[in-house]
Formats: C-alpha cells, sequence, structure tokens
DNA sequence: GGATAAAGTGGACCGTAGGTCAAGTTGGAC
DNA sequence: GTCCAACTTGACCTACGGTCCACTTTATCC
C-alpha cells in the first residue's frame, strides 16, 4: 500500500485544491447545477486535470465522500464505545444511525451528487456497447455502512434477513424526500424516527409472513 | 375535466405509440441507456413529437408511471379490504407495502428512469437561473403513495412521526440496491422485510428519544 | 365535397456537459 | 545540468435534452 512514487508536490497541491474547490461549490449550489469545467476553474486548474486524478465525475464524488467519512470509520472499527467495538449491538446500532445521520446531514449535497454522478457517469464515449457489468456505481463508503448495520443486525437478530434490512435503513436516508428534509435542518427528526424503526426491528417477533401475498 | 377538444386520432395513436416504445427500450435496457431520441425512432415518431406530447424526459416517465400504477391506485381508495377501506390501518398497510413493492418490482426500471429523469431534466436551455425551486421532482404517484402510508401509520399510531416514516419506508424501496435485488427477482424477500420493519414501528414502545443526539 | 383553422408532426438546430488526447511543461533523482 | 516520467492543459469530440418552425393532417362547418 505504500506507494512507490507517492505523488508529484504540484500533484498533491491540485488534487486537494479540486477537493476544496468541489466542497466549495457543493455548499453554495445545487450539485446538478455544478459542472466539471466550474470546478477546474474553482480550483485553478484545467478540466484534464480533473479528470487525470479523478478519472470521472463519479471518482471525484467518491473521494470527497471518503474523505468526509473516513473519521466515522475509524471511529467504529478501533473508537470507544457505544459506536466502536464493545457495546452491546444494539446500543452500537443506534449509535451508529446516529452518526450517519449526522454525516448525512452535513453532506447532503454530496451525497445528491453522488446518487447523480452514479447515473449520469460512465458514458464510454467511443466504444460504448451492452456490456456495462452489473455493478452500478456503489461507492465503498456505502459498502461499509452496510456491511456494519448488517454486521449488528445479525448479530442481535440472526434470524432476521440482516442484509435486506440493512439496505432499507440506509437507502431510507438516501432518498430525495428525506435529503430534503436534512437540507431544512431537521436532523435529529430523522434521528429519531431512524432509531425508532431500527428498535422496531430489533424488538420484532419472530418473523413469520402471513399467507397470501405475492410469489 | 371532460376535453372539450378530445385529442385528434392521429395524436392518440402516437402517444399510445410512443409510450408502448418506451415501455419495451425499459424492458430491455438499462434506462440511463436510452435517449429520447431512441425513444422517438422506436415509436417511429419524429423526437419533437415525443416532447410536444410529454413536455420532457420526466414528463413521459411520469405519464407511464401514471399509467402502470392506475389499477393500485383504484384498489385503494374503492376497492375491497384490505387494500381498499374497510380493514384495520395495520392490515392496509400491510397489504399497501405488498402492493408497491409488487408494482416497483415490475417496474424497476421505470422507477429508475425517473429518478435518472429528476436530476438530469430541467435544463431549461437558455435562460437558466438560480431560480430552481425548492420542490425537486416528486412525481405525483409518490405523493399518492406516501400520503397513504403516512395517513395509514397516523391512524394507528398518531404519537409518531408518520410523514417521516412512510418516507423512510417509501425510500428504503426506491434505493439502488433494493432496486438491484428486484431485479434478481427476490420480491417476495423484499416484501417479507419491509413487512417486518413496518410491523416493527407499528409495535414499537412509546416514542421517547433518549438524549445525547444532534441538536 | 371543399375550405379553413386548429392540432399535430418532424428533424435540423442549439447549448451544454462529460470525457479524451496529443503536445507542452515541470518536478526531482542522479 | 540533464533527463524522463509524471503532470498539465484546453481545444476537441460526441451525445443528449430540449426548442423551433415550416409543413402536414384532421375535423368541423357550410
Amino acid at each position: 500500500m505504500a506507494e512507490a512514487r507517492p505523488e508529484r508536490a504540484d500533484a498533491a497541491r491540485n488534487r486537494r485544491a479540486i477537493l476544496r474547490a468541489t466542497e466549495e461549490l457543493l455548499a453554495r449550489h445545487r450539485p446538478d447545477q455544478i459542472s466539471m469545467e466550474q470546478i477546474a476553474a474553482a480550483a485553478g486548474v484545467g478540466k484534464g486535470t480533473v479528470f487525470h486524478r479523478f478519472g470521472s465525475r463519479m471518482g471525484l464524488m467518491v473521494e470527497l465522500m471518503r474523505e468526509r467519512a473516513y473519521a466515522l470509520e475509524g471511529a467504529v472499527t478501533t473508537g470507544p464505545p457505544p459506536l466502536g467495538p464493545g457495546a452491546p449491538p444494539e446500543e452500537r446500532l443506534m449509535a451508529f444511525l446516529d452518526a450517519i445521520v449526522d454525516v448525512v446531514g452535513r453532506n447532503k449535497g454530496l451525497l445528491a451528487a453522488l446518487g447523480h454522478a452514479a447515473t449520469a457517469a460512465p458514458r464510454p464515449a467511443r466504444e460504448q456497447g451492452e456490456h456495462r457489468d452489473e455493478a452500478g456505481g456503489e461507492h465503498p463508503l456505502h459498502r461499509f455502512w452496510h456491511g456494519h448495520i448488517s454486521a449488528l443486525i445479525t448479530a442481535r437478530r440472526p434470524d432476521l434477513d440482516g442484509e435486506l434490512l440493512a439496505h432499507i435503513l440506509l437507502g431510507s436516508i438516501q432518498s430525495e424526500p428525506v435529503l430534503r428534509l436534512l437540507e431544512r435542518g431537521e436532523t435529529s427528526r430523522l434521528a429519531a424516527s431512524l432509531r425508532a424503526v431500527a428498535a422496531g426491528v430489533l424488538a420484532a417477533p419472530a418473523s413469520g409472513d402471513p399467507p397470501g401475498t405475492s410469489a
């Protein structure tokens, strides 16, 4: 993992400038109003540089998000309870949900941009074929979050579909209406309801699907 | 509501052709791979006609979705229980969630397209300013769904934040990973977990948010 | 069976955005 | 000081959503 050729000084400077400029623009404008060219201009570099460093719009956004969520990941894997290891699963889950709401709340624009990038990104220019593989966008952040939630749920309730429930929990935070709520600052309201949902799920009686539904 | 000038025969024919063609394409390709021009070509009309009839990509998608979900809306407002009025709220909620999962499952592509359209749509061409009002896309379908779920939750548990919970429930179905699940045909798996979530929420103890969270 | 006006149609056209590339510049190891 | 690989750049390419308007079709009215 130690890069033999670390990164040239100017490259590092530009990378940071681009990241900074993106943050700045994201804070002031709707994400789909921000073009890569604007970002380049704001960072004081050429458009080519942006693409050279980050590959695509999606790449840039993912990088930014990774940077932002880095602390949370650390707190979860090596920090003190209840976020970190040590506390019982349900407490960790609650704490983690709170933390995620917090991160998402402070990064709604970026989240939206990620969503936007996911759909708008991969135009291979020349050579566009059918062979776009199944795995859509799924930024690594999401991976970690999902894995963690999923593990916590399963730890407490192995009888439930933790995998899916984690997707449901996470998905709900990323939906447009909820993001809009966050934009209006109702962070704690969301956190409370999410807790309620999670608590309800963990406390639910052994799952038995009543009959009469789809195949 | 009765249109004095109903719609010319050729217009009606083309409208249907366009809708049909869109369905067809949606069934075979990823939604963001489908351009309006392709749709027009597949329908055997000019691009201008498509825009004339539906206004924008978003308009077309919404129309298609409306068509698809029309039956469900009818079943809910005037049909027999448990979907229609008459059954107790929790039963109606469960039935409705099942129904939505079903509709969404049979229209994942379209759903994704709606999302895509929502972000990619409104480029005012000339005259682009900052004045994009708060209300994002929010197709009417979603409105109805949300209202219904929200009402059912509130009916049963006025102490909970039905509004938000409805958004959470709905949002979860629209997230990418869940959509992908549906694409793999795991409809009943999703329905089961959604039921579990809803049941948990309705059964949850009176909400008291434990202290210590964000402002 | 025309005449006529409203409705509908099509496709060239526009602006913009993401992404590419080949030629030039620069950092830094020796 | 030399040299090469990494880096930078901005003109350029392609594609898309959406607009426009000259032209065709439909339906109505006499």
